[in-house]
DNA sequence: CATGAATGAGAGTTCATTCAT
DNA sequence: TATGAATGAACTCTCATTCAT
């Protein structure tokens, strides 16, 4: 309580705007791009409408700072991955779960590609940006895993595509779990598990197939 | 020919109908539902404001009829696939290609994707009827068909959850078109033939995988 | 009463444009482009502030469309003068006092100078265009007259500009009328008078002087 | 050296109210008094909103305040002209002569024609102001040498609006250059000859005619 | 059935003004 | 003295909806 009195004007000034960006995802998210009233935003963020138009010149530029906000982190997250240890394949059930438990845990992700499908055609920079900063990474990073465990003799020869292939079911999870959220209950674990279990036995060589898994 | 000039005009009318629920498509997909005016749905049928509403009583029942309009074919198309003959991999196989047929040939069924991820909210019904729908006989046909295949030996005994992860990859194919569109590239084939590759491989009992594949 | 009963619809609407355009000028002149409300335009015809946008797309237009509707009449007013009989002596006394005429009774022509001053810079078509109308016609009458008295020897032999100088007192006339309205009273006949006066006195061969006045 | 510096910083610091008053006469002449932004005005001093309100408490008296700085200077302007030398008639042409350099040359005068003609009812005191300050004294100097003129003979006996109309060109040049500022070039000498002959025949008694011109 | 003029409740945005620093 | 974050009232413009014709 005291912590708030204590914040001067400098303080509260450098925090503003990033308490309207986190405003706004939280109002955007309910509402989508159009709907939102910059006043919501506002009275989120205890301020009044005004206020938001002096970090912001308009609702565009505040949706579009917004999502640069949230897509920030993930730019990072993603390079962390390559310093897994292990088989090919404990590597790649290793990063497959850590996909599965980003998209349980970051409802910020889920909720951009929300923006991503749904706002796209206003915002088109953001499906690039999602492309280049989340999508591409990961498929390059499964590609290079794939490859791996190909050269090693581990997995049998795959096609490109393979990658997609392999991460697809995590996207659809996503996408599940955006849509239906509260209404069909998915269950990470037992998805998490199919989803392993065919990608290892799709991957494999066959001669491996009783020793690898 | 004057009967003729009456009867298209009565047709004209009995069509109204229909006509304003695909402009209402149209418009919609190209803005959003908030976004979207009334009058700019009355334009393309090339009709005024008013005729809309002497149709329907408000832009909500319109959109929500619009949504039902462009659900009712798929509701009879899917259960069109228990006909399929051959072996389980056979018809596994005959039934995901037609899944991508759909999403390439379809662009409402995306599209009606689209707008149950971003108007789900808005418009919860839309959701559940997407999933009672859709969602839920794609996943029924492909767990019986997986139990089929698991029946007569050709494929491997699998958990429950499989049926998902097993079409997810046509999901995510079907997400990443209504995202990228043309932005980015991707081959039907190519991604088909990795993803029953994938499958199969993934499927079948490792006894059988020479000879099945 | 009845009158008003009886405006069909379509009488209405054919009436509304001029309505607002009327409104309009009379708000515009009470308190200038920018201080002016279009919600004062529309409750001064009776309507609400979205009707005004049925019939011009912006204020902006509204006030140019405003301006186009009261320079009209002045177009063809100008140029009933050529119609004039007499000495040059006479006609030019009697043009003089028609625009003495004018700009007494003339709110609108007045008003209209207002704006060129005033909103000049904010819409420069307005400048050109009452330049075009009204000032450049009133230089070419009254140097065509001076030319007809030089000609016939009632005038002597004078520079181009005089036709400006002739006329500027009346210009001087409006703007003081338009500067001071009530506050200063500026009594036409006696103005007019010394006007006619000096000009004359000013133009006559100084053999005609004793004649000709 | 530091003390000239601070004696500079206190020097900016007493000009600051002229400072601003100079920004404003920009400021409010380019956009008029509701259009401009006080923070507009403050920018071109290089301060910023808040000090504007240090100096003056609203953007109503400073527009004021604006208008009484720079009407000061024609205040003591005017009446240097009763020094002038030599007979009547070389006397008017001066006064002539000096009043359309100051047009010329004086561009806040110009202006403040402009703020009158534009903004007057929402400021009725500078309307009286400059009445005051700049007509009347204008009128009277020019009535009391035209009744020298005529008191030694040079002038015909003249009525008292003579005044008034010997001098509405120059206002009428005023109000033009005002207009139509570089559109239409008036050119001072032409125009000026123009006036100083027309009113020299129109005053001049008949008699002296050949000899005073 | 179809029209389109009219409404009126907002929505985004602006800006004079205040006041803690 | 100077700052600039914050306010809040006002303004332009939009659009779903109504209803007389």
């Amino acid at each position: 309580m005291d912590d708030q009195k204590k914040l001067t004007r400098a303080e509260q000034k450098a925090r503003r705007p990033v308490q309207i960006l986190d405003a706004a995802f939280e109002e955007f998210v309910e509402r989508g791009y159009v709907a939102t009233r910059v006043e919501d935003i506002a009275s989120r963020v205890g301020v009044t409408k005004g206020t938001i138009y002096v970090y912001f010149e308009t609702k565009e530029q505040l949706f579009e700072a917004m999502i640069r906000h949230i897509s920030a982190p993930f730019e990072d997250l993603l390079s962390s991955v390559n310093e897994l240890k292990g088989t090919a394949t404990e590597r790649l059930q290793k990063q497959i779960e850590q996909i599965y438990d980003l998209i349980i845990n970051d409802r910020k992700l889920r909720e951009l590609m929300r923006f991503v499908i749904a706002e796209g055609s206003r915002f088109p920079q953001i499906v690039d940006r999602h492309h280049d900063a989340f999508i591409y990474p990961l498929e390059q990073q499964m590609a290079s895993l794939i490859e791996d465990g190909v050269k090693c003799g581990e997995f049998r020869a795959a096609p490109a595509a393979f990658a997609d292939v392999v991460i697809a079911p995590a996207i659809a999870f996503l996408v599940f779990k955006l849509t239906f959220e509260d209404r069909r209950i998915l269950d990470r674990d037992t998805y998490l598990k199919a989803h392993v279990d065919l990608i290892l036995h799709g991957l494999c060589e066959p001669a491996f197939a009783s020793g690898c898994l």
